[in-house]
DNA sequence: TAATTAAGTTAGGCATAACTAATATATGGA
DNA sequence: TCCATATATTAGTTATGCCTAACTTAATTA
């Protein structure tokens, strides 16, 4: 399991996300999910087709190798799983929270990222939870 | 209020922990505080330099601003929340926990912040909080 | 089907932030 | 006091990740 830096983690998982709403990835979609020249993105495929997570022929579609969608999936994971603290838990709203957890999310470690988990899911199901919870 | 970047954060809040343990801070200090070569320290004051963050002459010592000492302080804050909810929260291990404390530490709004130190507050003070509380 | 437009690529440049090697300054011990 | 050593600085390099401008390919439509 090679290390990605946050920038190729971003448009992993900017690829993944866009391979469930679409039928095809683009070069251009992804630059416009992202916010950055599609050079820029030429760039990252590069790198990412090197890693062999995503298959890029020139002037072709993007498409996510076995190992880009279970990657993509991971990182995905994480976002959510911070989404959901930052929003349900903290009581951030959801724009800053997406915001945020899309910085974060590279940061966190497996181990980590199961505690918060298991921490959502207890607070969840914990019948004083609300009597608890300020703000 | 201008942005700092990550490594800047992460300069400024080593040296205001410096200052608070030692009589006098040196490039040396720093260089082996963060883990990084003496130039690059150098580099790096020089830019918190340009911002009014630390006063520091050539060959001589580095000194904090009030408005250094002001930045760092609320840096160090941050870190010290995450450092908290981390380990007596979601009982991450003190280790791991500083490290993702330092890393995330650079992403996470003062509002956000603050909904984190009431979180903990709360559920310091909740008198079910154990009960609920899993790992 | 040829021309226009949209999309993608290549080339080159800039900023940040790290590094090593070489040089300069300061300081403590002989 | 002078030299050796510790510390600091300067110069130059590298890698990442973004950009714009210029060019190429593909697709659409007149």
């Amino acid at each position: 399991m090679e290390m990605l830096s946050p920038s190729s983690e971003d448009y992993l998982e900017s690829i993944f996300l866009l391979d469930q709403k679409k039928n095809v990835v683009r070069v251009k979609d992804i630059s416009a999910a992202i916010g950055v020249s599609m050079p820029s993105v030429h760039q990252a495929l590069s790198l990412l087709k090197e890693k062999k997570l995503v298959r890029h022929e020139s002037y072709g579609y993007v498409e996510l190798t076995q190992k880009g969608k279970n990657t993509g999936k991971k990182i995905y994971n994480r976002h959510r799983i911070l989404l959901k603290f930052l929003t349900e838990i903290l009581g951030v709203p959801r724009k800053v929270a997406r915001e945020e957890a899309c910085r974060i999310e590279h940061y966190i470690s497996e181990s980590t990222q199961k505690k918060l988990a298991n921490y959502i899911k207890a607070v969840e199901s914990c019948p004083h939870s609300d009597l608890c919870r300020m703000e």
